[in-house]
DNA sequence: TGGTCCAACTGGTACTACCAGTTGGACCAG
DNA sequence: CTGGTCCAACTGGTAGTACCAGTTGGACCA
């Protein structure tokens, strides 16, 4: 395994993947800004000494990786997500990731409710338990993320599921913080396991107003830092963490 | 419009995407196994009626996606992690999409009732005009993506525009085959002015009423594809409109 | 039996040709 | 001058051919 990888002599392809390579580089680097109109493929061609061909397979690829857009009888042109993160330069908020994750999350309580069999139930049960067992606010923030995608497994949307995973980054930042905190986690404790009950119950309604109370809390609970960017918070709360060690 | 007459080939490299998607079903589905060989580009091209060119670009691309190992000399072999997508092995319906984005479109449109400025608006508008003058289904869709996220950017919500894009890939698909079909598209056409015009007078509840009879009305008009899976649905639409051509 | 070697594969690259859509400017009618 | 039409020069999409350099497996010989 970790000898062969220098066997592999990787020279497959050397002019595609010499071209590639470089158009790569220039679109993440900025170099070929967002909406830039590449040079035609026979320009392309000329210019990097290669043949069409080779351009097209390299244009193919750099489409299929959301780099380039192409379109016939016009040209290529430097896809917007090509140098940007998914949020961009948006830098979202406690207060926005909360109004996001009710209506989802709300949403994928009733489904799981109206939905979830024995092996589901079984799933988000262990993962309740694990929020309850673990030892730190990591582990705790973990668990708590494994429990809230259970639930939209157990919603029998895939859909949803993929939504929700979308934002786990912003998520597992936002439990890190509310599980740190006993003035935010302690009050929401009693929460999942309402959320459970009425999910082993198949009551939808009752799954739905106690996700949307779980989640509408730290509107009250977060105080000040409601409208700080979540990776503000999260470096700042690496930070104190690290003071105290 | 006619459905025959006026329709023109609206899908770029038809002949490339149809391939492709053939390829990609047959290696998630498993129907060409881990490690399977495939055949040879010469004889794909032969099989497939098209030129060694085309082959050669859908497998730059299906290597890009990490679907595909090519090792020349040798051949191309199926990679053991073909069958890793956002979806994994589950295949959303028409129904999962449906019942995924109301929620989270409905919240969308209401906040932007309350939230978009002139710039927003005038953002909405241009999508929507170009929803009303594209010439084919194809540009249609698009358009239609557009505008839906133009409504998410208007909700001032990146988390909530974030989660929608995650699902765009669905979205095109289902927006592709509803723009190529009368009867599913012509029941909608006034929503999107409904919605628009909701927006304007920042009236929440009547915005979040509109979409939701937008995207609710899918349950109705279609029918048997209801609960076929959005990518077989795209690849059997694609054939069709290959047998137009 | 063991080795050499060659023919028939494989993908990598090049070049040419033609099609269909897009675009911008020339040109013409008002 | 204005508005439209139209054509030429682009663009990418597809087809076909040719040749190169690796890989592979079997024929053949020592």
């Amino acid at each position: 395994m970790s000898s062969d990888d220098s066997f592999r002599p990787a020279v497959r392809g050397l002019l595609t993947e010499r071209i590639a390579r470089q158009l790569e580089n220039d679109i993440r680097e900025g170099t070929l800004a967002a909406d830039t109109k590449l040079p035609s493929e026979r320009e392309l061609a000329q210019r990097f000494g290669a043949s069409r061909n080779v351009v097209r397979e390299v244009l193919r690829r750099l489409e299929a990786q959301d780099l380039i857009d192409v379109q016939p009888g016009r040209g290529s042109f430097v896809t917007a997500r090509g140098t940007r993160s998914p949020f961009g330069t948006e830098r979202p908020t406690v207060r926005q990731l909360i109004e996001a994750r009710i209506p989802i999350e709300v949403e994928i309580a009733g489904l799981a409710a109206q939905r979830a069999g024995a092996a589901e139930i079984a799933v988000i049960t262990q993962a309740h338990q694990r929020v309850l067992d673990a030892p730190d606010a990591a582990a705790k923030a973990r668990a708590d993320l494994t429990f809230h995608e259970a639930l939209a497994a157990a919603s029998g949307n895939p859909v949803l599921r993929v939504m929700l995973s979308s934002i786990g980054g912003p998520m597992f930042e936002m439990m890190l913080r509310s599980n740190s905190d006993p003035a935010i986690a302690e009050p929401g404790v009693p929460h999942h396991a309402e959320i459970l009950d009425a999910i082993i119950h198949h009551d939808a309604p009752k799954a739905r107003s106690h996700m949307h109370e779980h989640l509408a809390l730290g509107l009250r609970t977060y105080g000040a830092d409601l409208d700080v960017s979540l990776d503000v918070m999260a470096t700042r709360h690496l930070d104190q963490l690290l003071k105290q060690v």
